[in-house]
DNA sequence: GACATAAATGGAACCGGTTCCAAAGGAGTG
DNA sequence: CACTCCTTTGGAACCGGTTCCATTTATGTC
């Protein structure tokens, strides 16, 4: 059923059913003839179509790095809702972690004729810079920022900082960072310079460790140094929760001789025993920040190129605070 | 840049271009022509102008009654992996549980034309069956059956019979089953008949008791029973973490004094302590199986009506098997 | 070199809508 | 009733591709 059968059974042109789909000038007698007819055929017109013309998909290509993190699936949740919302549809392509990946989504997004583009990044190489020249699409970065590129952050340098001087204020002294590659800036680096910072506001310091994002390399990692410390700072919650889980291990007892900490506030580390102590960031409102960012970039508005959200201490049982 | 703008600037036709593009019978010379203006001006064809003709868009739509669950990220997963391999995209729309929304994400991704549906469903009502009507878009429920149907789904009845006999097989006597509604016939009946047989087997009866998918329920719910019983199987792993962390709060030592296991194979199964034992579902492979079948539908291929993925049980610490 | 055959090419129609423009119809006024 | 003006309507072009068909060009054979 197309916009041509129903002219046809209604005797009119395409021209005046199209008038009647998008509220033109009609006569009450045409209109009450092709609302009948649309009526018993169910007719919807062709999204498709409609786009060749109108140069406009209304949909918005996501593209995540992973698709089981918390926060990839919290912001998405966001994303997703918002523009849903807005009548607009949500296509995510996955990565894996793969920058090749990353790199043939944004020309497969862009060949899709998606409006705009909201990249989780990680790193922006030179490959990254190459492709949004390339493509005449808006895309906005989520979770890194760029000097140039409009982008969304969680504010990890002040969270870091409000972390670190809460393990400032205790009586713990030997105390290790326990963070990820400086290759992912947000992570590795702006939120380990806000926890080293607050730290040293009350003259304490860290021991500054790498591991990876996964549970399990955090566990292994943490199960050699652990002896030596009584808190650990990690740069995740799940890096804590791979800590957490080596100290139970060791039969080391949490928090009374060791206390950990985390970034994020995934639900896990309330779920676990004892519940960890972390900062939560608002990965939904994130994502909604995101989507609609991205909808007011494609009306003409003006958006701030970076945009930091905000956070919250969520104090739970897992620091020795005294 | 469109096909018209490369045939001019090629000096050749826009029918030549297009031949190009999808390897038709070209001359050397013309194709080295061709070749150094689309590298030149890194033309990508409109996938979108191209879909109008083709009837095909390489889209297909996944409708999922939530964004935030182990189970439906994972299955997401495996969709999303195999699509992007077959060059498809995958257009997802979230409804939040919301049965109307289910509804209209169907209308709706049909007006966009994806060439297939996977609906993760939660229950089937006249609506769906409508919308299924109405619709020419080919439809595969994931999770749940519906005769007539095309269906991927666990295989809730067998996994329950495996769970009920490993109990029988204990020495566990005051045994609770903590399921879901009945409006969820995979996970509220199947599941559970599974687990009430697989006791049976042994001479064991389970009371049976009701909750939501919501770890907090669980645990709320839990702690007004547990002293009563030995055993509480869970018939999600959600509500097996609910039930652990309402045994914490009271004090009960798991598994000496209480018994606990669940369903599915989260992660966070074997992150808290002690870690429990599940029966693990294949929900990437899953997802992939779905995406595949879909695919082959669409080839117009002859798939199953209903197809069971397999189970595991992880045997972990939670339960005591002696 | 003439001819048959195959390969390469351009033109036009088509996919399903929207929109511009001109023509037709209807209402209002003197 | 004639005229103007506004509303309604249909026809045609367009969005950016693909494909059919007819024509031109190249290749091979005798």
């Amino acid at each position: 059923m197309n916009i041509h059968d129903i002219a046809k059974i209604a005797g009119v042109s395409k021209s005046t059913v199209s008038r009647y789909l998008n509220g033109g000038s009609i006569s009450q007698r045409t209109r009450d003839k092709i609302d009948k007819v649309v009526k018993e055929t169910g007719y919807a017109p062709n999204q498709f179509a409609q786009s060749l013309k109108a140069k406009r998909t209304q949909m918005i290509g996501v593209i995540v790095p992973r698709l089981n993190s918390f926060a990839s699936n919290e912001t998405l949740l966001g994303i997703e809702t918002y523009l849903r919302q807005q009548h607009h549809q949500t296509i995510i392509v996955n990565t894996d972690l793969d920058v090749t990946l990353e790199i043939n989504a944004l020309y497969s997004l862009a060949k899709n004729k998606v409006d705009g583009i909201l990249l989780f990044a990680t790193q922006i190489t030179d490959e990254h810079l190459k492709a949004f020249d390339t493509i005449a699409t808006p895309v906005i970065l989520v979770g890194q920022s760029y000097r140039g590129l409009h982008s969304i952050v969680q504010n990890d340098y002040e969270a870091g900082l409000a972390i670190g001087e809460y393990f400032g204020k205790t009586s713990l002294s030997r105390i290790a960072y326990l963070g990820v590659g400086e290759y992912d800036k947000a992570v590795g680096i702006h939120r380990k310079n806000g926890v080293l910072e607050g730290l040293k506001h009350f003259n304490k310091v860290a021991d500054d460790y790498e591991t990876t994002f996964k549970l399990s390399d955090a566990k292994e990692r943490a199960k050699q140094l652990l002896s030596a410390y009584d808190a650990v700072i990690c740069a995740t919650d799940n890096i804590a929760l791979g800590v957490l889980k080596a100290a139970y291990n060791l039969d080391i007892k949490v928090p009374e001789q060791l206390s950990i900490s985390g970034f994020g506030g995934y639900e896990t580390t309330s779920i676990v025993t004892p519940m960890i102590t972390t900062v939560a960031f608002p990965y939904q409102r994130t994502g909604k920040c995101a989507a609609a960012s991205m909808l007011a970039l494609l009306e003409g508005e003006d958006i701030p190129y970076l945009q930091r959200m905000d956070f919250q201490i969520i104090e739970k049982e897992s620091v020795d605070i005294y």
